[in-house]
DNA sequence: TACCACAAAAGTGTCGACAATATAGTGGCA
DNA sequence: TGCCACTATATTGTCGACACTTTTGTGGTA
């Protein structure tokens, strides 16, 4: 779905010690050792260690030279801080997909919210999780701005997704959730820049302070 | 300024080829071969490659496998873009330095701001380079949020100053920007976030428009 | 001449070994 | 006992060599 293919040995370390580190199966705060990992992975240093530098661009573990790579720790303020940038990168990309999206690519995005809308009354659990992040990733694509899609994409979901599976984020906010995704939709369809971005923002704003208060988080 | 201390010998071959990137003494779009830049430099490839791949979580450069890497090139559309980022994060970091800075801080801000008044009366073209960087710069930090100031700081402010030095833009805008900062601090100085936020966008997509009429970019 | 196959060259990807630095452990001294 | 210096160990940083891929260049064939 990302288009993420692994030509080389490096970027299936990459992928797979990504992995482990979003699931959680690397625990949150942990130390990363090259040598270790070598041999868990069968691979040489060099390619542990590039690896290692890839997660510290996508803000994954934390480097200090010399000393070594932590897997970074997940605290409610950090959640708080990350969906701060949310808020403005997919506002900002809310607004852009309003102005730089097709038609074509806007109808897609309305078939998409109506099977969600069959998925939703049906009671099926699946949007919440890949149906969301489907969403959000139509909309960051349509924006058709290479930074803030790099940012986002390989910046700060793969983030996202350590928060939400770490702290157990799969609560309700579903209904709610998808009426504020069809007002998106709309506004992305009548061409309103400045509403879509309002909306989005909105959007983030809301799922954060429903996660921070589970978290007691100011 | 940045606290970029370099202790490793891919720390200062990193800053070095950074600067002769961002300067143009090796030019965009020019490719980046590591054995000749290991000769050049006198270390090893590996030191090099493990540059090489910083500068590219800078956006620096482009790395393709088993290809190699080239420096990004230089286009009106990647530059409407960077801004577009910029004011999407920059409005941020204002909204939050409203809120987070300490009025210690607000008052340093007030002096940088006076002795930038001094200068620009003056009719010093000082102000337009670092006393630009070093205004938002401020700012930035002020926001306390790490990922915000990690994604400005790292990964875009880089690119931005490699735009203004290349494609020289020295130009006016001293005196209109320098109200336009003042209005910032204002509003930061009464906590207003709302209109800090709106109030920085407004500064970088002026300076985006008079740059990109410059350009001739839409 | 144009095109394809194949060989040669250059470049990147990967590896294991050595050097430099940080950490842990030991012993001595006040 | 508590603290400092020193040694030993472990880990990261750097290097040169080899393996693999891409590109270049050469020759043959239609």
């Amino acid at each position: 779905m990302f288009s993420e293919q692994a030509v080389t040995s490096a970027d299936k370390t990459f992928y797979r010690l990504r992995t482990d580190i979003v699931e959680g199966q690397i625990p949150a705060g942990s130390k990363l050792s090259e040598t270790e990992l070598s041999t868990k992975y069968q691979v040489s240093r060099a390619v542990v260690r590039e690896a290692i530098n890839r997660l510290e661009s996508c803000n994954l573990v934390e480097r200090k030279a010399n000393i070594g790579a932590r897997v970074v720790s997940l605290t409610p303020q950090g959640l708080v801080q990350l969906y701060q940038v949310r808020e403005s990168l997919e506002g900002m990309a809310a607004r852009l997909a309003a102005k730089n999206m097709t038609d074509d690519e806007i109808a897609a995005l309305n078939e998409l919210l109506s099977s969600h809308f069959q998925e939703v009354k049906q009671g099926q659990s699946y949007y919440q999780e890949a149906g969301d992040v489907d969403f959000h990733y139509r909309i960051i694509i349509g924006s058709k701005n290479q930074h803030l899609i790099s940012m986002l994409l390989n910046g700060i979901y793969h983030l996202v997704r350590m928060y939400r599976v770490q702290l157990g984020m799969a609560g309700p906010r579903v209904t709610t959730a998808f009426d504020e995704h069809r007002h998106i939709v709309q506004a992305i369809s009548h061409r309103d820049e400045e509403l879509a971005e309002m909306l989005m923002r909105r959007h983030i704003l809301y799922s954060k302070n429903n996660i921070a208060t589970k978290l007691g988080a100011g």
